[in-house]
DNA sequence: AGAAAGATGAACGGTTTG
DNA sequence: CAAACCGTTCATCTTTCT
């Protein structure tokens, strides 16, 4: 993993390399310029052509490193509601522009041909924006390669720990093969992080290596899977019942599956998000995670409420086995007092998703009228009205005509995380449902991770991203893991305070480390906490869902969006913890 | 008292799936 | 067609600070 190209993937790999490396230094004098000759400084702002709603979608995909022309092609093909759909054309594009035999395997393999011919004829801009590519106004020495390495789309991290490496009078073309072994040498279906929209400085150049790797992988799977008919590719189906590999008490379970090459730990990773996001988002998580089938469950099957899930993780799936105590499967068992009023013509014995809010004091009120005129029975249409306002805010029966929203201990209580878990330390009701709605279940993830209490006897080294209010952590602490080391990364103090809390009154023996940033943690940081304790052993994080969750009205952008991109981090976190993890073995 | 910060409530569709 | 969905934003009320 030192200065030598030789990649793993042959040919196509170092042709391509030397290829970016030469134009890159060929070209490092000029400054770069979009087709239209305008120059651009830094990042983001380039493009102020577009004038219309549009261009602030321009400029996006231009911060991602894709020519202007290209992004106006893929948006007039795609409509600009679906960044997911844009930004999958541009990167079969851009695969093609990269690599010369790729037009003819996608002519001849390709199914939707409705756009060949009609982008073929843009690459010549495309060219002349990548070899123009390059960096304006170098500061210092180290400063200026720094910088270089930053524009041509490395993280900040990458570079420093490459000029570390390598010396600081070493090369750019130096640098960048030091980036590009380590990252490559390891695994041939590794690609490259890709930093997403909230790093702008993402270069064509680096783009492209990505983008071959993902053509690559299309075909591939093109080949195999698809040749019924239509357009988008292999489309994650959602399993029906939603059992992923297997809950407890049903009979349907798969006992074996077998993990793609790359996605053998250590460490292990668990990964999590909502279910039920925009198409095509978990064909991509799936993809950047080293291709792992995508567990879907429903945690209806574990408690008494609903909660769509997909988890991507590479622990084994046989001899799993259930948190005890059980927690109780219908809503009666876990409210018995609503028993007495619930009336026979609400036939809802589970609960649907918490989420974030909950249903306020008027419109109980207003239930409540609608009803009590009728005594028990009320007209269809009343019912219904009833019925949907009730499953909507999950309410339940507190009293004659009576409903009510579940309290936060409630809904602790329903997610397996002890009462009070979310209580004071200054935390506001409203906080509180806000923290909870976006945790885990608790004994879905335990019964997940479960088989690691056998693997792991003395305990378990824990990186928690995205940790939320612990769930990770309740769940290895009630299986009986020990935890010795918790790097957790939160964003919000209030979380941070429950974590925390929670480890001290559960007299942990490991240390607890957290951290706000996951955008901070970097590659250095990284080795200097494992360095201490030796790596990790598993890796959870569920990514933010504001962009994927169907109750989001306003911005529900996908993967692309403003907080679910951080999938990205989870993502280069981890790719760079595997990385750290097998150099040092 | 008045400003500032915090908490609460209500209105706000659309996508995806069976 | 029904049913479900780890949500956002703004107005208003409440509390705290000066």
């Amino acid at each position: 993993m030192d200065g030598d190209t030789s990649g793993v993937e042959g040919d196509n790999w170092n042709t391509d390399d030397e290829l970016e490396i030469d134009n890159f230094s060929l070209s490092s004098n000029s400054s770069l310029t979009l087709p239209n000759g305008e120059a651009v400084a830094c990042s983001g702002e380039a493009s102020s052509s577009a004038g219309s709603s549009n261009s602030k979608l321009i400029d996006h995909f231009i911060g991602m490193g894709f020519s202007e022309k290209m992004v106006a092609k893929a948006i007039q093909e795609n409509g600009k509601e679906n960044t997911d759909s844009i930004l999958e054309t541009l990167l079969t594009y851009s695969a093609l522009e990269s690599s010369p035999q790729g037009q003819q395997h996608i002519d001849s393999d390709h199914c939707s041909l409705e756009c060949e011919g009609s982008f073929l004829d843009d690459f010549s801009d495309v060219d002349s924006f990548s070899d123009n590519e390059e960096i304006t106004n170098p500061v210092s020495d180290e400063d200026e390669k720094l910088l270089s390495l930053v524009k041509m789309g490395y993280t900040r991290d990458e570079a420093s720990i490459a000029i570390e490496r390598c010396g600081l009078d070493s090369s750019l073309v130096e640098l960048t093969d030091f980036i590009t072994a380590a990252q490559m040498a390891k695994v041939a279906d590794v690609h490259f992080p890709l930093e997403d929209k909230p790093r702008p400085n993402l270069s064509y150049k680096k783009r492209k290596h990505f983008d071959y790797e993902m053509w690559k992988r299309k075909k591939q799977r093109g080949l195999e899977k698809r040749l019924l008919h239509d357009d988008d590719d292999e489309i994650v189906r959602l399993p029906n019942p939603m059992i992923g590999f297997g809950v407890p008490n049903e009979m349907c379970q798969t006992i074996h599956r077998t993990l793609p090459e790359a996605a053998i730990g250590p460490p292990f990773f668990y990964y999590e998000n909502v279910a039920l996001a925009p198409k095509g988002v978990w064909t991509t998580i799936s993809r950047f995670l080293y291709d792992v089938e995508p567990e879907f469950v429903d945690s209806k099957y574990f408690c008494a409420a609903a909660r769509k899930r997909g988890y991507v993780h590479n622990i084994p799936i046989h001899d799993r086995y259930p948190l005890v105590p059980l927690p109780p499967s219908t809503i009666f068992e876990a409210f018995p007092l609503t028993k007495k009023w619930w009336p026979s013509w609400d036939p809802r014995t589970k609960l649907n998703c918490l989420q974030t809010c909950v249903g306020s004091a008027k419109l109980t009120e207003r239930i409540r009228k609608a009803i009590e005129d009728y005594d028990g029975e009320p007209p269809l249409h009343v019912q219904k009205y009833v019925l949907d306002e009730c499953r909507k805010w999950n309410l339940v029966w507190v009293g004659r005509n009576k409903v009510a929203p579940l309290e936060p201990d409630e809904v602790e209580k329903l997610l397996g995380f002890p009462t009070n878990h979310t209580r004071g330390g200054g935390i506001s009701r409203t906080d509180r449902f806000k923290s909870l709605g976006n945790s885990f279940q608790v004994d879905t993830v335990a019964y997940h991770l479960s088989v690691l209490k056998a693997m792991f006897p003395n305990g378990i080294n824990l990186l928690s991203l995205f940790s939320g209010i612990g769930g990770a952590e309740v769940a290895l602490h009630r299986l009986g893991i020990p935890l010795k080391n918790v790097v957790s990364v939160e964003i919000s103090e209030v979380n941070r305070n429950i974590v925390r809390s929670w480890w001290e009154q559960t007299n942990q023996r490991g240390n607890l480390i957290d951290l706000a940033d996951v955008q901070q943690l970097n590659g250095d940081r990284l080795e200097e906490l494992m360095g201490s304790f030796g790596g990790f052993d598993l890796i959870v994080g569920g990514s933010p869902c504001n962009n994927l969750a169907g109750s989001n009205r306003l911005h529900r952008d996908g993967l692309g969006g403003k907080e679910s991109s951080l999938f990205y981090d989870y993502f280069r976190i981890l790719d760079l913890v595997k990385c750290i993890m097998n150099k040092t073995q």
